[in-house]
DNA sequence: GATAACACTCTACATTTGTAGATATTGCAA
DNA sequence: TTGCAATATCTACAAATGTAGAGTGTTATC
């Protein structure tokens, strides 16, 4: 069976998905509180997975705590257990840790020096990092 | 059989190394060109791997066009087939995509806002900036 | 009440990743 | 020259991930 563990309340500050739970979450943020039908149509434009490999993903995303479920009638309802912002965060700190030894500078200056960024962009991050020192 | 597909040259714009073979590739940045063991041994202060399990890994990193070999005598040395900066790359890119949909900017802006930066490294970064506007 | 839809449950299988024991090979030292 | 220590090869297995078919239950409808 699929699904069984009881899903310990866990702090997420290190969340890592896999390519496929991100799929899936991004719709949940959109749809939630949702069925696995629900995630499969909307998934369906990109991904052609069938109901039931969604439906597998789902329930093992909530054995992973990162999916909450109620059951109404007889549907069962989810919605997720993390923020997108959690989420983002997992992402980031797994590449900061494996990429970059952990160490925020490196990582912020590979990033501006290796990606194209406009002269509006470039204002925007100079507003921020203004803010920021505050 | 580990280790029989040819490696075939490709671009590695999109690497996308696992957990453990970070921990191999960043040791062999450091040594190469080296051997099997000489890798495990780095490796033994953090991990417990068996010299076993390093080769395993090794060579399938060899499949994969991570690494290449080059046999002296009796010993394999290894060396990267992946720069640092391209491994990065990848790793950032990865985040990108699954996270930010992507987007540039977004992800500057979350790392701005949610990481803690002295007031030292946000001139650095706005030194950077400036002369990316260049 | 029978039945078609729809949603859920179970089971399964391939691939990748992590981990390593057992065995074979070989160059070197005694 | 022989045996040992170092290295490599082969094989294996568990867990995680990706993918999905087959079967079961439930509900709204005719």
């Amino acid at each position: 069976m699929v699904g069984s563990k009881k899903n310990v309340k866990k702090s997420f500050e290190g969340v890592e998905l896999t390519e496929a739970e991100w799929a899936i979450i991004r719709t949940i943020w959109k749809l939630e509180p949702c069925t696995a039908p629900d995630v499969t149509e909307s998934l369906a434009a990109d991904r052609k997975w069938s109901y039931s490999t969604v439906k597998t993903m789902m329930d093992r995303m909530v054995d992973k705590g990162l999916l909450t479920t109620e059951k109404l009638r007889n549907l069962i309802l989810h919605r997720s257990a993390i923020t997108v912002n959690e989420a983002q965060k997992g992402e980031v700190l797994r590449t900061l840790k494996r990429a970059f030894d952990g160490a925020m500078t490196p990582m912020m200056q590979f990033l501006i020096r290796n990606e194209s960024l406009s002269k509006e962009e470039i204002r925007q991050l100079e507003t921020l990092l203004k803010e920021k020192k505050k």
